[in-house]
DNA sequence: ACAGCTTGTGCAAACGTTTTTACAAAGGTG
DNA sequence: CACCTTTGTAAAAACGTTTGCACAAGCTGT
């Protein structure tokens, strides 16, 4: 391995002058300059990482922490995008991203506690909505520089990256309601995450709001999975009173839903309407199309990876909470050509 | 904060011993060890990663390296699938993740060089299929634990994950020739990935070998976005003489594809037949169902893992190019109801 | 010609670990 | 009881950087 020492000694000067030359140091003579950095693309040389940043308390490094069991958010396309908007970021901004899913119980804090207190990376961006999140409750007290990307309602001062899911809901189910409908379902996600909470409440909302019923056999609780759209459907359309049309919490889950009702033969939107959320690029190419609202996936990942930047620079950041505006896309799948009663 | 000084000032002990302790060695007394942990648990202890990584010359650490722009990638769900089978083993093992996107042309390499020469990481796992790509040649050329996914031809020799291509793509070209198709188009992607030019290949050798004319306007040439799929459909639909089925390079770009034929009026499979590759989850839940070669991602990223650590630990790997095995799902959109002449 | 800047460079300490070497104390053997 | 082995711990060097301090040489202005 090649070390500033070797650079150094081929050009005939001390290590510390190789060091100045690596960070443009002012007060280094362009004569100099231009010999070391010769002799340093010769040999190929880069800087060990560690080194620096064992001596710059600093790694260049942001670490993405994914809390539940990875296997929901892989199959999403919501993640990929939200990806892209962090790597996109961090790459601008010359940060490197680790990839880290943190499952278990106990062991989970043990996780973001070696990245943390192990100096490992420079910042956290943590991809939760749990309602009492102890991850959150960890980096809250430890005074390190984290972004959530979700809400947290036990640490509601943490800095946080989110949509406004109860009006992205409630905007959700007037549009439904303006097409005609008054007898309107919710296909939610965990109960404990609350994201679903948010999304539920903005339904309810904009029921009462236009003086609807709130059934609770309408409502049914799942995961962010096709799988759950799947059933939840089979269980609201064997119900003897049906809804004519659904919220669903995810795209992934409205498919779900999708091919349910399609085994079922219930047309959509004849026979019932659908609208869903985050709007993947494949929402789009759904026969019919679903209508999804738009949560800006990508910008919630470019401002959280900023953000995060910011407060690791130590930049006052005057607005904690930051929420990404919302957009309903609407599709083939909510537009009523019949109005009922 | 909190090191290993700390600690062996307070348990009255050397530096040395406390190191000794986390590492397990074993002329620890019991007495000493208890001691020294309780004090570790009392005060948060956590060993400097990078302290660590300078002596010990190793980072626990191993990259993915996504060469082209990242766009097109992140928008494909095989890419998430790819990624949970990387985390799952990697995490196994012991490794944390950094992804890392290397854009740019002459950028492409120093990126690499920063990560291999700078000891960043121990080990790389390179995503790439283009014909004669520059970062296989340079880490081939460097010496430093990588391995392929995908398949290099100037550089067969390197360590690599891969599906046989050309014998899938020809297994799919058959199951349409025993359909009874005779007339078959190819929706291809970029002509300088070897993953094209071997899915390409086996197509044509399955016409070949049925005696069936290989029409070169009926393969037309796009990207992995679906975009490109509607392009290349309405390209060939628009001939005056049309394929009757058509293999696909991609599940998303099928999903292309199928948007085109939808708008045009075509039916799928009555008009016009369909199998595409990757298999990812939507796939199966688009109208109707896409058939399409499931090429193994979640295990093609999980061996990439594996091997990678194997070759860190300097194991000897017996097989250096390892093929993932693939499987046909047939679906509705290839079921011809219809023999054809 | 001399004090006072400016410019360019080197020395050495520091970052927090691991690991080699050394050695004291305790235990076993004849 | 003298010797050897085992056991447990400490001291110090090393990993490859950065950076504060020191200082020599070259300028400037009087």
């Amino acid at each position: 391995m090649v070390t500033i020492k070797d650079i150094a000694k081929l050009a005939g000067v001390s290590p510390s002058t190789v060091s100045r030359v690596v960070s443009n140091h002012p007060r280094i003579s362009l004569d100099t300059s231009r010999k070391v950095k010769q002799i340093m693309d010769e040999l190929g040389y880069h800087p060990n990482m560690m080194a620096k940043s064992l001596v710059s308390k600093t790694t260049n490094t942001l670490a993405i922490l994914l809390p539940r069991p990875a296997e929901e958010l892989f199959q999403n396309d919501f993640f990929g995008e939200l990806l892209r908007g962090i790597l996109t970021q961090a790459n601008r901004a010359g940060y490197d991203m680790l990839l880290t899913t943190a499952t278990g119980e106990h062991d989970e804090i043990e996780t973001v506690s070696r990245l943390v207190r192990g100096r490992r990376v420079d910042g956290v961006i943590l991809l939760s909505s749990r309602v009492n999140d102890p991850i959150v409750a960890f980096l809250a007290s430890s005074d390190f520089p984290f972004v959530l990307i979700g809400r947290s309602d036990s640490h509601p001062d943490v800095l946080s990256i989110n949509n406004d899911n109860k009006q992205a809901a409630y905007d959700a189910t007037v549009h439904l309601i303006t097409q005609g409908h008054e007898r309107i379902g919710f296909v939610s996600g965990p109960a404990n995450l609350t994201v679903s909470n948010d999304r539920l409440q903005g339904y309810r909302q904009a029921l009462e709001a236009h003086k609807l019923p709130i059934r609770s056999d309408w409502t049914v609780e799942g995961e962010f999975l096709q799988e759950s759209g799947y059933r939840a459907m089979s269980l609201i359309m064997s119900l003897p009173e049906r809804p004519t049309a659904l919220v669903v919490i995810d795209d992934v889950v409205a498919f779900g839903v999708l091919r349910g009702l399609n085994e079922l033969g219930y047309k959509v939107p004849d026979d019932i309407c659908l609208v869903s959320f985050n709007n993947i690029s494949l929402s789009e190419l759904a026969t019919p199309p679903i209508s999804s609202i738009d949560i800006g996936t990508y910008q919630l990942g470019y401002t959280a990876a900023q953000t995060l930047i910011r407060a690791i620079n130590e930049e006052t950041i005057h607005q904690k909470q930051i929420i990404i505006p919302h957009r309903l896309m609407v599709r083939e799948s909510s537009l009523t050509t019949i109005k009922r009663g």
